[in-house]
DNA sequence: ACATACTTTTACGTAAAAGTCAATTAATAT
DNA sequence: ATATTAATTGACTTTTACGTAAAAGTATGT
């Protein structure tokens, strides 16, 4: 894998526009090195979209994101810091739990639905089946 | 359990604001009805507000939810349209299938951090612990 | 040197989802 | 009867997360 990407490149990567990457940034979520003007993303910048692009498909907000993100490289020295950490985190987790279980139940009732389609197309169907 | 509620009672249980149940109304998610001007949920309106409101936990816009809850009350009749319904559905179902995976992801990702932090903790506690 | 294709910054616009405020109206308590 | 409380409508405002357009810089091929 290559060392640096264009801005492009990774819109086109992860179907965003460079407004969305440029926003990110001034919203200090990504800090691309520059040569000369121009943003070269390195790998790691390239991860912490990745790590963006999944916070905003499960509905957190950038607030949200930055927080689980900054989580991710900064672990805080002090024990106080730690705790307080601790703290986030366990908020992230129940956030999660919350969703998966909405995601379990949302999932059969789809289920649910589905079936009761499938019975009214073969009821449909038995009128004239190949 | 009542046969009706109230707005405010509607609020203070799912801690929303009467503004965002009327902005449903007005959107066409909730439709109460009304003893005079005031208005008065039944328990199928709160059904659906809970429905929306888990829609939203997950980050679905109004619009999708909308969709999603729109299925539950109203299977067509005529096959083109099942067909186009079980199409709705499927994407659904991929979109929640997507973001369980991305739920499943972040927990391992949050419980390595957390792992990380009660180390540090423990490096600093070994110090002085009682 | 020049066209072409990207890229940058700056600035203003916008859609979604409410929040906030004001003026009324209706219901209830005293 | 009146004060208080709750609810309604309507208008305006705010926040988030970008879109869009303008004007100018930069790199590349020919």
């Amino acid at each position: 894998m290559r060392q640096f990407f264009t801005i492009t490149e990774l819109t086109r990567e992860f179907d965003i526009s460079t407004r969305t990457l440029r926003y990110y940034e001034d919203e200090g979520m990504i800090a691309p090195l520059r040569r000369g003007r121009r943003r070269l993303y390195s790998i790691s910048d390239r991860t912490r979209l990745k790590l963006i692009l999944r916070g905003k498909r499960l509905g957190f907000t950038l607030a949200e994101i930055r927080e689980i993100v900054t989580m991710y490289d900064a672990a805080p020295g002090e024990a106080g810091q730690l705790l307080h950490f601790l703290n986030k985190i366990a908020e992230r987790r129940a956030d999660l739990l919350q969703k998966r279980s909405d995601i379990e139940i949302t999932l059969r009732e789809l289920e649910e639905v589905e079936r009761g389609c499938h019975e009214r197309l073969g009821a449909l169907g038995s009128a004239d089946v190949d």
